[in-house]
RNA sequence: GGACGCGUAGCUCAGUUGGUUAGAGUACUUCGUUGACAUCGAAGGGGUCGGUGGUUCGAGUCCACCCGCGUCCACCA
């Protein structure tokens, strides 16, 4: 305790160890945590990243952000489990692999065959898994590994199998035909959130089919009107009014279709010719139309992209070829009207970028609209939209609310069926024996592989081709890391389940809200009957210095562990935290993150400070603990220290009520979620009044209780701190001979707090002989308190924030910064000591008694004469605190000191002329408040004495 | 096209239901190293709160329109 600290923190050396130590202790692992049967859990659920690429700084926000919760709840007293996990990221990953092997063994999926390619893909993501887990750990992440999961684990398999049966045998999931967005290249349906749309020059052609046909229709797409049932008008067109419902029969560039007109108030007269063609199998919109019409399908672009046999020359070109074909052809029979430039959005890939087609396919689907009995008639959609409204699930900020709903209000069926090898295999058979089930009612949907089939006891079987949307398994990421299914029977929850679920924060980015949150929601409320979490915590993007999104491909990224290694994790984690607000994008550059590492160093030389001049006499240890047990025993008691302790000086009071009310401060920031006002808070008590007042006041002030004040205040602050910045704390912790870790450490409470059922982790005492007991004992004292609001007899028995007291030093304080102020603009060389008289009326008594820190405190005063009142002094710099007026003697600049006098009477001036004006205008006294008012008239009074003042001291200069 | 959000000091951002002389960090200027910390200390300069109009006794805050930017959704056949 007593040996030498080194003068700068240097994060490097100490953070792996510190790291190694808490995960060694267990109490990362909620179940080691000494707490009584009845407290509260506090879970939050990692969302898994995925193990496509090693970390970024988004993640590491949101590392800060859960660890920040996790930790404060752990010190208050909760049953904090944070779960890990990663996320297989099925399409992703298979994409980056299928690169990989491409890149460097000119290989394809297809070359290696199912089997071989899935080896392939595991053995790249143990590699990436296991780079993500390092650096989760570097940030310092207090998760309870002994519960981490994957999403294409054992576990989670199981859960996702029992899911889609559930879902299945609900009438929830269905195989249906539909539109999908299908990317040739990459031979998979792609979600809607999945295509990208690109800015792209086309043609716009305008033609006849047919000779015969009445109107011209307008395309871009010429080669996909092979397959046309109908053509679609608006149905107030005067123009085309008279042919809705006509039949027509027609021959286009060779192939015969027969088309009906129809009207869709969708269809844009102003467009074209204000008539579309109708391509049901190729087009969104159209599809959509021919079921409202009851139109023939056909099937015109395969799944690679060309064109089906039936269509003559066209068969089995691409489909760039076939429109050259049929423009070509049209123009040579005179049909063509026109072809003109036009700007419109391409359909792409979001992985490949190729071109986007639009597809009828067999798929699965999970159907949002189907009233269920579970829900007593509603649908998933509904349930989901109402969870949000009725504020059982509460989002922050408040304003994506309002864009989850528009997202669900808006939901369609969702397609859950991918044409890809790495995920979770649809768990459905096809017989292929004598009664050969293929039909959709009639196929076998179970958990484990069939043998056989049921109906004709064949063995010829085959799964289903198709893996699941890697959503499907992420939407059930809050239970299915919680034991679900086998922790839930009959509707009822067991095991970590019952212990966990709900949890408490779901905390991620805003940019998956609708594409993660939503369904999370939806299928826990389908799975458990309740919602998977009672808050959402969206936090912004992680931006450059230029308000550019980071990302690998424009080299733009800082790479977590390179800023970890520079600048320490805590200064890390605090530019994440400190200076943003929730849901808004941040701008990081490593200046920030240069001053929070200054800042962690600041607090290290706090702690560096204390710990050596409080040792220097270490026969005084016994008797300070002594002193201790009878005077200081907790925060929320500081009046312990009452004004009649001559012990404990002006500052000692001031800085202790400070404390006091930043222990409220912090943790009400805190509970909702304001964590960089929290921070700001901790900041300025830290660097501001400890460091720069109370810590320099206390080497002029030695006593027994200053040391006691001093150890205390560092204490608490390390408890305060340690949750934004768990290693530096935890170090200081560990070099004050604390024995128990500072993570477990109670939370410390101010008086008037409330205190959760339970969480009597927050009223523990601090007093060190307690702390060091048992396990055992530590839960006996923790069981002792029930829950509620702290009351008086437990700590201070009266206010403990005494407002008097704090204006008293406030005074000091500005008689210390008035004349270090003067003393600057009237240029006194600061090695010159001066003489000053003070005239302090009614404070006389109180000035007289903080003398010390006036002569002390960077004032240069060597003499100082304090008097209740007295004449005014000529050739003395005049200076003054409300209505305490200050003398320097021996240092007088003349022209200096009217200038700056004048500046000051200027801007006194100005106030008063805007406060008269405000007080004569009748509407004002009629209409404001009363408290308005008299704030007015109070400031006014105060600046018309002061400017009196100054005039007084201006002719006391000549 | 629709929805949501943003625009406050050179830069990055706070500013809770309208009510002290609009704040912080950082950068900048001046000065200062006798043992907690130069990754430091003291003092200072810097903003007509994007624009216009309105509501109000009172607007950075509420309303309308405009300009600039961002995100999401839809999509032009």
């Amino acid at each position: 305790m007593n040996k030498e600290l080194p003068k700068a923190y240097d994060p490097t050396q100490y953070e792996d160890g510190i790291y190694k130590k808490w995960e060694k202790s267990g109490f990362f692992n909620p179940d080691n945590l000494d707490l009584p049967e009845n407290a509260p859990s506090y879970t939050i659920v990692l969302p898994p990243p995925n193990i496509t690429d090693k970390l970024h700084l988004g993640h590491s926000s949101m590392l800060a952000i859960e660890d920040l919760l996790i930790r404060y709840h752990r010190m208050k007293g909760y049953r904090a489990l944070w779960l890990p996990g990663t996320d297989h990221a099925a399409i992703a990953t298979q994409n980056v692999v299928e690169k990989k092997l491409l890149k460097e063994e000119g290989k394809t999926r297809h070359d290696l065959g199912r089997e071989k390619f899935l080896e392939r893909v595991w053995e790249f993501l143990k590699e990436t898994q296991s780079i993500i887990l390092r650096q989760t750990r570097k940030m310092g992440a207090s998760l309870d590994w002994s519960r981490e999961a994957f999403t294409l684990d054992k576990q989670r398999e199981k859960a996702v199998k029992k899911m889609f049966i559930d879902m299945y045998e609900a009438g929830v999931i269905y195989r249906g035909e539909r539109i999908v967005n299908w990317c040739p290249r990459c031979r998979s349906t792609l979600a809607d959130d999945e295509v990208e749309y690109k800015d792209q020059k086309a043609k716009l052609y305008t033609f006849k089919y047919s000779y015969d046909f009445p109107f011209a229709i307008s395309t871009t797409r010429p080669e996909t009107k092979l397959g046309d049932t109908a053509v679609a008008v608006n149905p107030k067109d005067k123009r085309y009014k008279k042919y809705i419902g006509k039949i027509y029969e027609v021959d286009f560039a060779g192939v015969k279709l027969k088309m009906k007109i129809i009207a869709d108030r969708h269809v844009e007269m102003d467009f074209g010719t204000g008539a579309l063609g109708v391509t049901p199998a190729h087009s969104m919109a159209d599809w959509q139309m021919a079921e409202a019409n009851d139109l023939e399908i056909i099937k015109v672009i395969g799944e690679d992209g060309k064109i089906n046999n039936n269509f003559l020359e066209y068969s089995g070109k691409t489909v760039e070829q076939a429109r050259d074909m049929i423009v070509k052809k049209l123009r040579k029979n005179n049909l063509l009207e026109k072809e003109e430039e036009l700007k419109n959005n391409l359909s792409v890939c979001y992985r490949c970028n190729a071109p986007v087609e639009p597809l009828p396919s067999k798929q699965w689907f999970v159907n949002v609209n189907k009233k269920l009995k579970r829900f007593n008639g509603k649908s998933l959609k509904e349930k989901a939209i109402e969870a949000a409204k009725n504020k059982e699930i509460k989002f922050i900020p408040e304003k994506f609310e309002k864009r989850y709903l528009d997202w669900m209000e808006n939901l369609h069926d969702w397609c859950i069926s991918r044409q890809i090898w790495f995920g979770h295999r649809i768990p459905v058979w096809y017989c292929h024996g004598t009664c050969n089930i293929k039909h959709e009612t009639n196929i076998i949907v179970s958990i484990d592989n069939p043998k056989q089939c049921p109906k004709c006891g064949s063995k010829n079987l085959i799964q289903d081709e198709d893996t699941l949307y890697t959503w499907f398994s992420s939407g059930m990421w809050t239970f299915s890391t919680l034991g679900w299914p086998d922790n839930f029977k009959n509707g009822k929850k067991s095991g970590d389940l019952a212990r966990f679920y709900p949890t408490q924060v779901l905390e991620t980015g805003y940019e998956i809200l609708t594409l993660w949150v939503s369904r999370m929601i939806m299928m826990s409320l389908f799975a458990l009957r309740e919602i998977p979490f009672e808050n959402v915590y969206l936090h912004g993007m992680v931006l450059d210095k230029y308000g550019k999104k980071m990302s690998k491909s424009k080299g733009n990224g800082i790479d977590p562990l390179d800023v970890i290694e520079k600048f320490g994790t805590d200064a890390v984690r605090l530019s994440l935290v400190i200076g943003n607000t929730p849901g808004n994008d941040l701008r990081l550059s490593e200046e920030k993150i240069a001053g929070f590492r200054n800042f962690t160093n600041k607090l290290w030389n706090i702690g560096r400070y204390i710990l050596q001049s409080c040792h220097s006499d270490p026969a005084k240890a016994g008797e300070e603990s002594q002193v201790k047990k009878k005077n200081i025993a907790h925060p929320r008691s500081f009046v312990a220290i009452a004004p009649q302790n001559d012990k404990a000086t002006l500052a000692d009071e001031w800085i202790l009520n400070k404390l006091n009310k930043l222990i409220k401060d912090t943790s009400d920031d805190l509970d909702n979620y304001r964590f960089s006002q929290a921070g700001e808070g901790l900041r300025e008590f830290t660097w501001s009044d400890f460091a720069d007042w109370h810590l320099e006041a206390s080497k002029f002030e030695k006593s027994e209780a200053k040391q006691q004040v001093l150890l205390m205040v560092l204490e608490n602050l390390l408890k305060l701190w340690h949750p934004f910045m768990p290693f530096v704390t935890e170090k200081i912790w560990g070099e004050m001979g604390k024995e128990n870790l500072l993570m477990v450490e109670p939370w410390p409470i101010s008086a008037g707090s409330i205190v959760p059922k339970g969480c009597g982790a927050g009223l523990q005492s601090v007093d060190g002989s307690l702390q060091k007991g048992s396990t055992a004992s530590r839960n006996a004292m923790r069981g002792d308190y029930g829950a509620g609001r702290v009351r008086g007899d437990y700590g201070a028995g009266r206010d403990p924030s005494p407002a008097a007291q704090d204006d008293n030093f406030e005074i000091i304080k500005n008689i210390i910064i008035a004349i270090r102020n003067a003393r600057a603009e009237n240029k006194i060389e600061p090695g010159r000591k001066i003489k000053a008289v003070i005239y302090g009326g009614k404070n006389a008594k109180l000035i007289k008694s903080q003398e010390h820190l006036i002569k002390n405190l960077r004032t240069g005063i060597k003499e100082l004469d304090i008097q209740q009142k007295g004449k005014k002094i000529k050739d003395a710099i005049p200076v003054t605190v409300a209505d305490i007026e200050i003398y320097l003697i021996g240092a007088v600049d003349e022209e200096k000191e009217k200038i700056r006098i004048k500046k000051e009477r200027e801007n006194l001036e100005k106030l008063i002329i805007n406060a008269e004006k405000k007080l004569a205008d009748k509407e004002f006294i009629k209409k404001a408040p009363a408290r308005i008012v008299k704030q007015e008239k109070d400031k006014l009074k105060l600046w018309q004495e002061e400017l009196a003042k100054l005039k007084g001291q201006l002719s006391g200069l000549k």
